[in-house]
RNA sequence: GCGCCCGUAGCUCAGUUGGAUAGAGCAUCUGCCUUCUAAGCAGAGGGUCCUGCGUUCGAGUCGCAGCGGGCGUACCA
């Protein structure tokens, strides 16, 4: 926040020199390493560069036309001509009694807003929700919390895999192997039970192969394309089922959706669709298929993309096309972001490429936030033992369970159903947290021993800090007293080391969210978090709060008041919550 | 073949328009609980950032070439 603030009369003072530069790239970042101070700029290198002038004497000149008195110690110009800036303490306190008083968490909304689309999660209908989904389900989650945070109108979207060719073997299964126990106990298992036995009898391979059932399946998927009533039915209540455990899972990880609009919303559009784009001279026939060429674009000359099959079906990218229409006729948003995994970048190469040959006048921004796989301890795609994709369900239940049992140890005076309250958020949180903090475009192994570590930058040692904090205020509370921030803040006092330390932690907030928000990269905010909470602990054992004497007391106690708060909001950005206590 | 990604400490990984002496956790070692939660803190050791060449005042970061690994690549999504 006071970052921007520098920044802003960086720029001024290089245009009242210099009218034609571009202020954009004038930037103020943080300093790498504490000892030259804590924001600096190198943007005066460049520019004295590119006028031939001495960089560090033009660095000295700039520097003493910033007028940063309010702000900063005296800018000092080092090395080549970076200029490096010290925040004032005084400047520090007034922030943070402002944040007291409420005008701001230490982060600023973009301006103007935009609408953003998100499209993330996408389970497919008949199938359990497994490991797959869970790095779209929960970055794309974070994105939506990040960027309405900043001030965005954002519309999530589930786009569910409701209709495709499977469904010709499901409607097969559900009419001659349906069990409907089973269905009633756990209905995804058994919609799953179901394919896998008719697939079998399909696929060619098989020891049970039976043309006859493959024969049928097809029929019964004709039947209801055309709009068979039981068939119809028959798949409206597949989905049904499925959008219940997808609901219990999305109500687990407190993950909402504006809309869940799934493939088969699109169906009636994909003729006109493929009209439009033969048109437009878009596709054309080659090899029986309706195909789009990219001779144009050099990484998409060889990959061409098919938009309509040899046999009159429709594809993803035929739907993906009507998809994106649909969005913006619907929404006009500024940005579309996909959220899944990398080995989706072609395809989504493609379909940007053909839409923008489409529909030319759209200014969207359309995004592929792509992202690694989870492997297992082998190095491979995570598997069970038996070779099957874990599932959503499963894994959360284990977390749920390994952080039970922590605070049982940890804690076993406390009642059991506390204890259960308490291993739900760790647990949550855990999995949450170890999806986020690796950069989204690597392949993670999976463990559950760091997940769930107790040091380390894990979501416990973070959720620790803040239940740290909450006990202090719970002791307060037990002996009586009130804390009141803004007569706190009025004279609050910041001297020692590790206050400092957290307040210029505290100061950064804003600059880290906004840097989440333009990179897609929610392992930002999670490596920001684990040093807060880092300087929180050591100011934490460094400074006794409530046994220190006014007006040192009530200072601590702001601080402690104001990190609490920013934890428990760049958590809630992550999907987060707190324990009351640990 | 073409395209994308990765290669950083023994292990797992960060590394923000290119920026100063490359960071963290785990593991190893040394201290710290009669004081607000030790699920913690303070400290030590540990590096040819895959290799080579180039651009630059400055390269883990950008470009080219090579080596090693993963993934994608015409009718699944």
């Amino acid at each position: 926040m006071l970052r921007q603030q520098i920044e802003q009369r960086l720029q001024e003072a290089v245009l009242r020199r210099f009218p034609d530069a571009d202020p954009a790239s004038i930037l103020v970042r943080p300093c790498p390493d504490e000892r030259f101070g804590d924001y600096q700029t190198n943007a005066l290198i460049g520019l004295a560069k590119q006028r031939r002038l001495n960089p560090r004497q033009l660095a000295t000149e700039i520097a003493a036309d910033l007028g940063l008195d309010d702000l900063t110690e005296p800018p000092e110009v080092a090395g080549p001509g970076f200029v490096n800036f010290r925040l004032r303490p005084q400047a520090l306190v007034a922030l943070l009694a402002r944040a007291a008083r409420g005008e701001h968490l230490f982060c600023q909304p973009d301006a103007p807003p935009r609408t953003v689309v998100i499209d993330f999660s996408s389970p497919n209908v008949a199938k359990p929700m497994h490991v797959g989904h869970i790095r779209s389900t929960i970055l794309g989650d974070c994105l939506a919390r990040i960027l309405r945070h900043l001030g965005h109108r954002v519309i999530t979207d589930n786009h569910l895999g409701d209709w495709g060719t499977q469904f010709g073997m499901l409607l097969v299964g559900w009419k001659t192997e349906l069990d409907s126990d089973a269905l009633a106990r756990d209905a995804i298992a058994e919609l799953e039970r179901i394919y896998r036995v008719i697939n079998a009898r399909c696929s060619e391979d098989s020891p049970d192969h039976d043309p006859a059932v493959l024969e049928r399946a097809r029929a019964e998927l004709v039947k209801l394309q055309q709009g068979d009533p039981e068939n119809v039915a028959i798949w409206r209540r597949m989905i049904e089922l499925s959008r219940e455990q997808f609901d219990a899972i999305y109500r687990r990880l407190d993950v909402r959706f504006d809309h869940t609009l799934g493939e088969s919303f699109y169906n009636d559009r994909l003729p006109g669709v493929v009209a439009s784009l033969l048109e437009k001279g878009i596709i054309r026939e080659s090899e029986g298929a309706l195909v789009a060429f990219f001779d144009d674009v050099p990484a998409l000359k060889a990959h061409p993309a098919i938009v309509r099959k040899r046999d009159g079906a429709f594809n993803y990218t035929t739907t993906d096309l009507a998809t994106l229409e649909y969005r913006w006729e619907t929404w006009r948003p500024d940005e579309i972001i996909y959220v899944t995994d990398g080995r989706q970048q072609l395809h989504f190469q493609q379909v940007f490429e053909i839409f923008r040959r489409w529909h030319p006048e759209v200014p969207t921004r359309l995004t592929h936030v792509w992202f690694g796989s989870i492997l297992g301890e082998n190095g491979q795609p995570l598997k069970t033992r038996s070779g099957q994709n874990v599932k959503l369900a499963d894994l959360l239940d284990e977390a749920e369970e390994r952080a039970l049992r922590v605070v049982r140890e940890k804690n076993p005076d406390l009642p059991a159903a506390d204890q259960r309250e308490i291993a739900r958020v760790i647990g949550i949180g855990a999995v949450k947290y170890a999806d986020l903090l690796p950069n989204r475009q690597s392949d993670y192994v999976f463990s559950w021993d760091k997940m769930l570590a107790l040091n380390g930058n894990t979501a416990p040692y973070l959720l620790y800090a803040a239940t740290r904090i909450r006990s202090i205020f719970r002791k307060l509370e037990e002996a009586g007293e009130r804390f009141d921030p803004v007569a706190a803040a009025d004279r609050a006092t910041l001297t020692e080391p590790t206050e400092l330390a957290l307040a210029r932690m505290l100061e950064r907030f804003d600059f880290v969210v906004h840097a989440v928000a333009a990179e897609y990269r929610p392992n930002y905010l999670c490596n920001y978090l684990y040093e807060l909470a880092g300087a929180f602990t050591a100011f934490y054992e460094a400074c006794p709060v409530l046994r220190s004497e006014e007006p040192v007391r009530s200072s601590r106690l702001l601080l402690c008041h104001l990190v609490f708060k920013v934890l428990e909001t760049g958590l809630g950005l992550l999907g987060i919550g707190i324990p009351e206590r640990m």
